[in-house]
DNA sequence: TTTACTGCAAAATGTTTGCATAAGG
DNA sequence: CCTTATGCAAACATTTTGCAGTAAA
């Protein structure tokens, strides 16, 4: 086994939502940690797992991330076009978006979510609950091949 | 006529791009405006265009959604689920989303604009360029039947 | 043993395509 | 005129559904 982390604590994790912590919901959050930096969408879960869960279906997949964002377990990630795609980090971070590799890259910077944080401490919003609020940087790599990398400026 | 813009000047934005102001084009783009509070999804469209224009196809109204923001006359609003919804308003401005009734509110707040323009300045994103960046709050309406206000806490 | 979940296939939804016809410049 | 866009219907892609059978608790 070379997860990082705790099967028992993910089935703890799922039981503790009232679901059945069933085989196909544990492969696929494993399969969405695995294909972390993907930010997948179902079919690429599914045909992630189906070498090694030949009988898997397509369906089960789409059922299983749903279930498992509906619950919190993980998120939806919003994408420039179409389909959905998934993220078992439930921690806030926020996304950059490359339209020409469609590639969605992690954005984490704590200064920034304090500063949004702080600033929206400011503003009262009448008649709406937040549950999560995201910024999306969007554009696209110069070099397709190379990584992104964000730093700070003196 | 009782459309506060001028037809003349649409059709020149239209052409300017290199398109044909056809009439389709024009319809579609003031349905956008009429129906902007819904930020509408092309079917929308259709649908709100059809009595006055029986012939428009809903596949010209993709295709033409499309074409109008792939030249940044309009712009593409990521929405939580599925298809795409469009914004006859290219000017800065982030979105609302409510979870309960899907309805996405415009959130102009030139304070924040100007913070987080000034925020990225010291970030340096090293191979990318940002052609946008939007912020995204989203939750749900308490009561579906009143407006969400923001206001600024003194 | 009961209830919730899966697999499968079919249906529904959303979007794109190809091509003959029509309209714009 | 020449080119680009439209309308239509069919194709495609993605997601959901219904249901009989299976696995979890």
């Amino acid at each position: 086994m070379h997860h990082p982390y705790n099967r028992a604590a993910l089935q703890q994790q799922i039981a503790s939502s009232g679901l059945k912590a069933t085989h196909q919901r544990i492969v696929v959050y494993e399969a969405l940690m695995e294909l972390h930096d993907k930010h997948p969408v179902a079919e690429d879960v599914f045909l992630h797992l189906k070498p090694n869960n030949p009988t898997i279906s397509l369906g089960t997949v789409y059922k299983t991330l749903d279930t498992l964002a509906e619950n919190g377990l993980i998120k939806r990630v919003l994408s420039e076009k179409g389909s959905n795609r998934y993220d078992a980090d439930t921690t806030a971070h926020n996304h950059i978006y490359c339209s020409k590799t469609k590639e969605i890259v992690d954005y984490r910077d704590e200064e920034l979510e304090e500063l949004l944080t702080s600033f929206f401490k400011k503003r009262h919003i009448e008649n709406f609950e937040i549950s999560n609020f995201f910024l999306q940087l969007s554009g696209s790599k110069v070099d397709p091949d190379k990584q992104v990398i964000i730093t700070r400026l003196k």
